[in-house]
RNA sequence: GGUCCCGUAGUUCAAUGGAUAGAAUAGAAGUUUCCUAAACUUUAGAUACAGGUUCGAUUCCUGUCGGGACUACCA
């Protein structure tokens, strides 16, 4: 149990002894500021009217009881305004640090038996992958690994968008322009050489249209009736029907874009249980539309476009099967849902995508209840904020555009800068020192886009680039690394404890720290949100630092209180170790 | 027009309705015979505006101003 929960136990019992109430639900524990004598801090003024008594009275009265009730883990308190501050006794956190320093378990929940898919990622196959996917992977990623260190079963799992008129662009523009052309011929990573012809259609597009406007032609015409987007078209529907020559096209430029994500996944650490593609998934939600009908929950037009409306909600009517009878974006999510659910039994089903979805997840979550489907309740949309630059949203069109892989080729050179600047691994063999680089360089890009919380958008700023001083990955690693050091040089145990005296400040405000873990991994879950534990993890390394200045580890004033410092070192090595795993960043041995 | 989100130091971000609004960075001034200076110490600097709710509001409510997303028979 944490030391909060416990502190929350005591009080409630010494509230019950004391005045028979029963305050479960508005009991508020902090930890104590600063400026004040304290490690944790509970708000009294809540309690206050119903017991009509001075916050001062309450404070004492129940200040005595703690003590009274558990003198094994209070050493005093002291009341100032509305708040009890109590100070936990020196031995309790010295039983603490046994206990747990050598633990890197420490914070895991066993199994809760409780199944969750987490569906991130969800590229198109049309061009590779840019900053917002990595905000995208990296939180998605980060959240999955977070319940299952919660006691989660989690089934990692992405859609791929692999078909439609935005991959027939690409196709005819290859057939068009690339002369047979393969990522092969030309050593072109496979994504970025399809990107590229998607790029050229927009622009051949572009020319055909300014012609044709040029002839007096309206721009909205001019766009339908280009020569190159009718192409687009066509092929689009070949592909529906099954054109074998548009297949095979379909099949191997989508081959080659594959080899790129896979690439750059393999880089940067994202991993898939579960692969859903668009091109299967598309064709079976329209059962839901017979279905609906039936039920009354969707209607009908008189154009034969099928409707839900959605108007008690407070939202619009929906159309879900358009009036050629094909489906929309939404008809395919119910279809995918279901699928899920068939092969998966999850009992959540998390969805992560950016807010700008955030109405249309709401109308699938809606429909599916009012369909009602059992899993609808487990349907949750995890959303995030745009990643936007200074200039606002990137737009493809103005190629600012911040390429996944450019921006993380870009930080690992920085990352090789560093080191090299600083000059302490020169022993490092080259595959070594390519291996840290990518540590380091990831490291920083993942803390950067994971520090700040996940709901709201956030900016990047490409000419800054990412800093490797201060609230960054770089910092947490190198303090890693520093205690790393300081570990590799003791020789035999650094086991029992026998005496340490008193605690010092800098001594205990790093036990108080690690003693908090499992609470903040278990916040991190409930909010799923990963900086909770970013934003943990730095302040935990920064008070290792403020320590590390003004105490000696090895040459600690006498032995027992270089075990005591050792054992505090191990548990915040381990604990950095295990905070920035949840992140998905490594953390090297020496920097 | 309708629905929703966001306005905190120069900048990028924190703050379950709680104590004197925290960090980082940029600025100023320092620290290296001693476990890795990618570090540490000191300093200056902010709640868009106006009301309301209450012991207490950055947080909740209303309005104003400013930014953004969604509101496609695109995916």
């Amino acid at each position: 149990m944490s030391l909060v929960s416990r502190i929350r136990m005591e009080m409630l019992r010494v509230l019950q002894d004391l005045y028979g109430q029963d305050f479960s639900t508005e009991l508020t524990i902090n930890t104590t500021k600063p400026e004040f004598e304290g490690d944790y801090t509970i708000v009294l003024f809540s309690l206050v009217k119903q017991l009509k008594k001075s916050p001062e009275q309450l404070g004492r009265e129940t200040g005595e009881q703690l003590l009274k009730n558990a003198p094994d883990l209070f050493l005093s308190y002291n009341v100032i305004k509305g708040f009890l501050n109590l100070v936990v006794q020196d031995a309790w956190w010295l039983e603490f640090l046994q206990a747990n320093y050598a633990q890197k378990q420490f914070g895991i929940q066993p199994a809760k038996g409780q199944k969750v898919m987490v569906e991130y990622a969800s590229p198109n196959t049309n061009k590779p992958l840019h900053l917002g996917h990595l905000r995208n992977i990296f939180f998605g990623w980060s959240v999955a690994e977070i319940m299952k260190a919660n006691g989660y079963e989690v089934v990692k799992s992405c859609i791929v968008n692999d078909r439609g008129i935005h991959i027939c662009k690409s196709m005819i523009a290859w057939q068009l322009f690339a002369g047979g052309a393969t990522p092969e011929s030309t050593g072109i990573k496979g994504d970025h050489f399809v990107g590229d012809y998607y790029v050229k259609f927009s622009t051949e597009h572009n020319r055909q249209m300014e012609e044709l406007m040029a002839t007096g032609m309206s721009k909205e015409l001019a766009e339908k009736e280009a020569p190159i987007m009718k192409a687009a078209r066509q092929m689009l529907q070949e592909w529906e029907a099954g054109n074998p020559e548009v297949l095979d096209l379909w099949r191997k430029m989508n081959g080659w874009v594959y080899a790129g994500f896979d690439i750059t996944y393999n880089r940067i650490g994202a991993d898939f249980a579960k692969m859903y593609y668009e091109s299967e998934t598309y064709l079976p939600g329209r059962q839901f539309v017979e279905e609906g009908l039936k039920q009354g929950v969707f209607f009908k037009k008189e154009d034969g476009s099928v409707w839900i409306d959605l108007t008690e909600e407070g939202l619009d009517e929906k159309l879900v099967l358009r009036k050629d009878g094909t489906s929309v974006y939404i008809t395919q999510d119910l279809g995918l849902a279901q699928q899920k659910y068939e092969e998966f039994a999850y009992d959540q089903s998390i969805y992560v995508i950016a807010d700008e979805q955030n109405y249309h997840m709401k109308v699938l979550k809606l429909i599916l209840q009012k369909l009602g489907k059992p899993y609808a309740k487990g349907i949750y949309h995890l959303s995030y904020g745009m990643v936007e630059l200074p200039s606002g949203r990137m737009k493809s069109r103005e190629g600012t555009v911040v390429d996944a892989d450019e921006i993380v080729d870009e930080m690992t050179q920085i990352a090789a800068k560093h080191t090299e600047d600083s000059g302490k691994v020169k022993d490092f063999t080259g595959d070594e020192l390519n291996e840290l680089y990518e540590i380091i360089g990831l490291g920083a890009l993942k803390f950067f886009l994971l520090r700040v919380d996940p709901k709201k958008r956030m900016v990047f700023n490409p000419e800054e680039s990412v800093d490797f001083h201060g609230f960054t990955g770089p910092f947490v690693q190198y303090t890693h690394a520093r205690i790393r050091s300081i570990l590799r040089k003791v020789q035999g145990t650094r086991d029992k404890l026998q005496e340490a005296g008193g605690l010092l400040k800098l001594e205990k405000d790093l036990i108080v720290s690690l003693e908090q873990y499992p609470v903040i991994l278990e916040q991190a879950c409930i909010e799923h949100n990963p900086s909770v534990l970013a934003i943990y993890v730095f302040n935990l390394a920064k008070s290792f630092n403020t320590f590390y200045t003004e105490h000696s580890v090895l040459s600690a004033e006498s032995d027992e209180k270089k075990t005591l410092r050792l054992q505090i070192a191990e548990m915040t090595a381990n604990t950095i170790h295990s905070a920035m795993g949840m992140l998905g960043i490594k953390v090297p041995e020496r920097m």
